[in-house]
DNA sequence: TATTGACCTTCCAATGATTGGAAGCCCTAC
DNA sequence: GTAGGGCTTCCAATCATTGGAAGGTCAATA
């Protein structure tokens, strides 16, 4: 099947596609005779994997390596398992350094009238 | 003072400052002699309220706005309160979403045997 | 006075994932 | 044969930030 095909069949855009073979993420498609990328079930089927490991936040560089886990019949899931936990823990930092933003705006959002008047602590904080 | 002083004094590098003028965040600085840039201690002022700002994770955007608002002595408190309020509601829905993301791999990581074997959750529901 | 080292200048490039567009070729249907 | 839709490559933009190269400036020191 062409690029329009497999990006349909597998929730990956047919730019996000060519991308990830240019940055090696993939491998290079089949060609046709006209030039025309052609993928297989088993294409499709990894680009799947992709689209689902991204939904789940996980990097490029990860999904690299859970990528090439997969396809080790050798692997073991300790590995695996290492990278989920890496990740939760990456998205834990995250949400903290947000949940702290929150926690400050908040406060001062709430000192503030928020009315026709010019004062305002939000940006008296901002400023001090 | 030079670039240097001011990066120093305000807790935004030289490269920063020079990138926000560029995007006409900050007005361009006035020229030494010899074409250096020079600041003031109101531009130090203004790059530290820019740094403070950006520490509550504020776009750069928004940011142009605070700005303009916190040179107008006729504006309202509540212009300020909605781009704050705005921000708030920004950072908890990404965080909502990672949240969900760390549901998702917590349970699949908690299935995961974590140990030589191959066999792993993780991998079966990026496949499936 | 000449040199050295720290500072400044501009310009270009990369990060990460994604999207957009332009110019041009290919394929199918009518 | 022509129209259209899909494909190709290449270039650019997003957002905030950092890095580096090549070259000019300044202050202090030998």
């Amino acid at each position: 099947m062409n690029i329009g095909q497999a990006a349909e069949a597998s929730g990956v855009s047919a730019k996000m596609i060519r991308y990830y073979e240019e940055t090696r993420l993939i491998r290079p498609a089949d060609r046709s005779a006209s030039g025309y990328r052609v993928y297989s079930h088993e294409d499709v089927h990894t680009l799947r994997f992709i689209r689902r490991a991204r939904d789940l936040g996980f990097s490029v560089k990860q999904i690299t390596l859970l990528l090439s886990l997969w396809q080790d019949k050798n692997r073991e899931s300790a590995q695996v398992k290492q990278v989920a936990l890496e990740h939760i823990s990456e998205l834990q930092t995250k949400i903290e350094e947000m949940q702290q933003m929150i926690d400050v705006l908040a406060e001062l959002a709430e000192s503030c009238h928020g009315d026709h008047r010019p004062n305002c602590p939000i940006l008296n904080k901002l400023e001090a």
